[in-house]
DNA sequence: GCAGATATGACGAACTTCGGATTATTCAAT
DNA sequence: ATTGAATAATCCGAAGTTCGTCATATCTGC
């Protein structure tokens, strides 16, 4: 299979920097003081996924149970996270956004939406489909 | 213009978060022990742009001065990086990269370069200069 | 020369991550 | 039932980070 050339690689990865510095310093978006990136993590996994416990969260994001327990304690003290017990195995924490962290965890998948929204827009109609497909391949392929 | 519909969003959504997820974990690469995201982009910037000082570098990444000061005392500190005066403004400082820092800086433009190559590597031929098209056009679209 | 701007560095407060010990439960095997 | 190992979560404290405030050296224009 033919290589790609040096460069279609370097013009690749400008575009890729530019990008990003372009949407991070517009990234705050809303007016709360900003979560960390860790917690936001913790906040969109249960979102998705509620009443999972720290050991699931850790495990889903590669990091030690220590540190997702100071999230969801930080979570917690800020009012976007309830811990509850659950009957059935008395050890386990069922972990659950609260209204408010719901509202927050919302508003973050609505930011992603909308960034990606904003890319498709800048394409053709045409080219959408075509361009939704590639990104596909690349994060699907196997090696 | 026609919008983009819910389904392209999602589906563009989930690619990414597959492709980020999946080579975050393979990410560290090389042996040496990783540096913080910060000292890095200090070490690619003051391989771009030798003799830079702290102030220009707080200017390019949008940190505070004394956020960087850290990062370079840090980055001497183990080695990597050289602070020289200068004369002509005996204040300033002039950063530069010992040869350690140099091969651990290139080291980390060589990884980035890889990636795009594996993002291209995984396209048709023929579909590579579309890909790069799309995204040096969502990149640097106006508004 | 001097007042005021400028480039850095020193210091310390607040916050994070994460290893090690601790507590509370459950499970397994006698 | 009893005890010993495994398991879920948290507490505690060390090490490292960001960044505001203050101090220091140096320029620059009047």
């Amino acid at each position: 299979m033919t290589k790609p050339t040096a460069d279609q690689i370097a013009t690749l990865g400008a575009a890729f920097e530019a990008f990003v510095r372009r949407y991070k310093l517009a990234g705050a978006g809303t007016s709360d003081k900003p979560l960390n990136e860790l917690d936001v993590q913790t906040l969109l996994f249960v979102l998705r996924h509620p009443d999972s416990g720290p050991t699931d969260i850790a495990r889903f994001l590669g990091l030690p149970v220590t540190t997702i327990s100071s999230a969801t304690d930080r979570l917690a003290k800020s009012g976007m996270l309830e811990r509850h017990r659950i009957e059935g195995d008395r050890r386990a924490v069922a972990l659950r956004l609260s209204e408010d962290g719901a509202k927050r965890a919302r508003s973050h998948v609505e930011a992603y939406n909308s960034l990606n929204r904003m890319m498709l827009e800048r394409l053709a109609p045409a080219e959408r489909d075509a361009f939704i497909g590639m990104v596909t391949k690349i994060a699907y392929d196997e090696d």
